[in-house]
RNA sequence: CGGAGUUUAGCGCAGUUUGGUAGCGCGCCUGCCUUGGGAGCAGGAGGUCACAGGUUCAAAUCCUGUAACUCCGACCA
């Protein structure tokens, strides 16, 4: 365990790597290179996004962890509306037959499911689940409401919670309750339902991409890795710090699975009964663990402007007898930013030093500092810092909104570009088992390798390097012509890595 | 679900070997003083030592069991 007390070292360093290591023992978070899922527990827990809860395995959003998730709904919801989805709500409650209906759907979801089975101490007629997912009972209400061709498509997403009781619980990334969005489409024609599957990716890629400034790989899941009950699941794929991947959305072309399952028929143009072809789409608050996971650095949290619930913390500096003077100003600079769209908040709190505030919000991620003290009243200025790059620079008051959204939005584009760098830096295309162990154990990253599509090698791969196929991309770097475990020909080129 | 570790004040920990008054740092409260990278001084509050049993004159400490958390595996959209 690292003492900062007991450790010297630091004496004969530069003056630089002097501050940079004083920094280093002035917060409580275990730094990445020595232990990142510590490194990851102390983050979202010194920044006050989560408390654990007393029910094992589901966490507290605190505020402003929830808040991170209200940003991301905020956002995505304003997708899915100009994409003619509508918000619904379904109960929470799925009856046993529902399950059973659909064969593989329910031997995927059966070791995770909680069941209700008495009311009042009185034994139900029949078991309730708590909704792993909505597919079923959605599937039969769409059965109820779809009658002609005129009702279709019909495209309805919900915001809403669900349970999987998982047995390695992490907070975030895997926990027993989480909240997410589920979008349910019917369609007339299959083409039309798998231009739909395509079309939320698309969503989901432009989402992760624009707003939260992480990189995503767009590709198809492998037969094994795909939704219980789906012909086919897409799914964006990021890359950690740690080099671990996360699957940050999937979106599942149903075919005509569940319509057969719970009669969803159409008239058709041609007075023909017909089966409706269906998709689903989720996107969950593991979204938040990848946000952390893929900005995040020694000194904690780092948020993109676009989604930061603050984009801008305004500290006033000085002693008593300017205070005054700095805090009339900093009211004009709040107002001004605020004027001009910025999401600023000002922390005048007294009882604690520029010095901590400083650290705080490094600490908070919030994506650029304004400091603005009498040193900068006389000559008309403030000092921003960005919390990505840590530079600094003063701007005259006059321009400070110019200044600020140009400076928020080089933010969001820069930590695009750093976290595109380091997955790319970090994948290579492999052509045996040892290499492929090679590069998602040791240096930690993406492997690119053949695979024949036999679900054998797939589990071979699996068994002897723990890694797993993310998915078949749609644009590799290349393409491979063998596979990486049995080395006959290859049928397609897969990403594969240690995955959370 | 297996293996290992942890559980003592809000947080981080010492105390357990060898049973005998509940401790430290940070944080918190009050006051003074301070403010450009986690300020200082003084005073103060705060704990069924995870939980349940057991041994003992006496248990944070020894024994048994349970739970939660962390890590590593297994499992898994």
């Amino acid at each position: 365990m690292y003492n900062a007390l007991q450790d010297r070292s630091w004496l004969d360093l530069t003056q630089e790597e002097h501050m940079a290591k004083e920094k280093e023992f002035v917060k409580e978070i275990t730094p990445q290179s020595e232990d990142f899922s510590r490194w990851y527990i102390d983050t979202i827990t010194k920044a006050d996004l989560m408390d654990y809860s007393p029910v094992r395995g589901c966490i507290v959003f605190k505020p402003d962890g929830y808040e991170l998730w209200e940003a991301i709904t905020r956002e995505l919801d304003r997708r899915f509306k100009e994409t003619g989805h509508r918000n619904a709500y379904f109960p929470l409650f799925i009856p046993e037959s529902f399950f059973e209906k659909e064969k593989e759907h329910v031997e995927g979801f059966n070791p995770e499911l909680p069941w209700v089975t008495e009311v009042g101490g009185e034994k139900l007629e029949e078991r309730l689940a708590i909704r792993p997912t909505s597919e079923t009972i959605i599937g039969y209400m769409y059965s109820q409401w779809i009658q002609s061709y005129r009702d279709l498509p019909l495209l309805i997403n919900q915001w809403a919670n669900v349970v999987r009781w998982e047995k390695r619980t992490l907070p975030f990334l895997r926990t027993s309750e989480f909240l997410w969005q589920e979008g349910h489409t019917a369609h007339a024609t299959a083409e039309e339902a798998e231009a739909e599957t395509r079309q939320m990716l698309d969503v989901y890629t432009d989402f992760v991409e624009n707003e939260l400034s992480i990189p995503v790989i767009r590709g198809q899941k492998t037969p094994s890795e795909k939704f219980p009950g789906a012909v086919a699941t897409f799914s964006i794929e990021a890359m950690m710090k740690d080099g671990k991947a996360i699957q940050a959305g999937t979106s599942h072309y149903l075919g005509d699975n569940f319509a057969r399952s719970f009669e969803i028929k159409f008239l058709d143009r041609d007075n023909e009964r017909k089966y409706v072809y269906t998709t689903s789409w989720g996107m969950s608050t593991r979204i938040i663990g990848a946000l952390i996971m893929v900005h995040g650095d020694d000194r904690g949290l780092q948020l993109p402007p676009r989604i930061a619930p603050t984009q801008v913390i305004i500290i006033p500096i000085g002693p008593a007898k300017t205070r005054e003077r700095v805090l009339l100003a900093t009211d004009e600079v709040y107002a001004q930013l605020k004027a001009a769209g910025i999401r600023v908040r000002v922390d005048a709190r007294e009882d604690l030093s520029p010095g901590w505030k400083f650290n705080e919000y490094e600490m908070r991620g919030i994506p650029l500092r304004l400091e603005l003290g009498p040193r900068d009243l006389d000559a008309n200025q403030a000092v921003l810092v960005r919390r990505d790059t840590g530079e600094k620079e003063t701007v005259s008051l006059d321009d400070l909104a110019q200044r600020v959204p140009v400076l928020l939005s080089e933010i969001q584009q820069s930590m695009y570009d750093r976290a595109l760098a380091f997955r790319v830096e970090r994948s290579e295309p492999v052509s045996d088992i040892a290499q492929l162990h090679e590069v998602v154990r040791t240096k930690r990253g993406f492997a690119l390798a053949g695979w024949c599509g036999d679900r054998a090698c797939e589990a071979k791969i699996k068994e002897e390097t723990g890694a797993t196929s993310r998915n078949i991309p749609f644009d590799p770097p290349q393409t491979l012509s063998t596979c990486v475990s049995c080395g006959k020909a290859a049928a397609h080129t897969v990403w594969f890595a240690r995955a959370y």
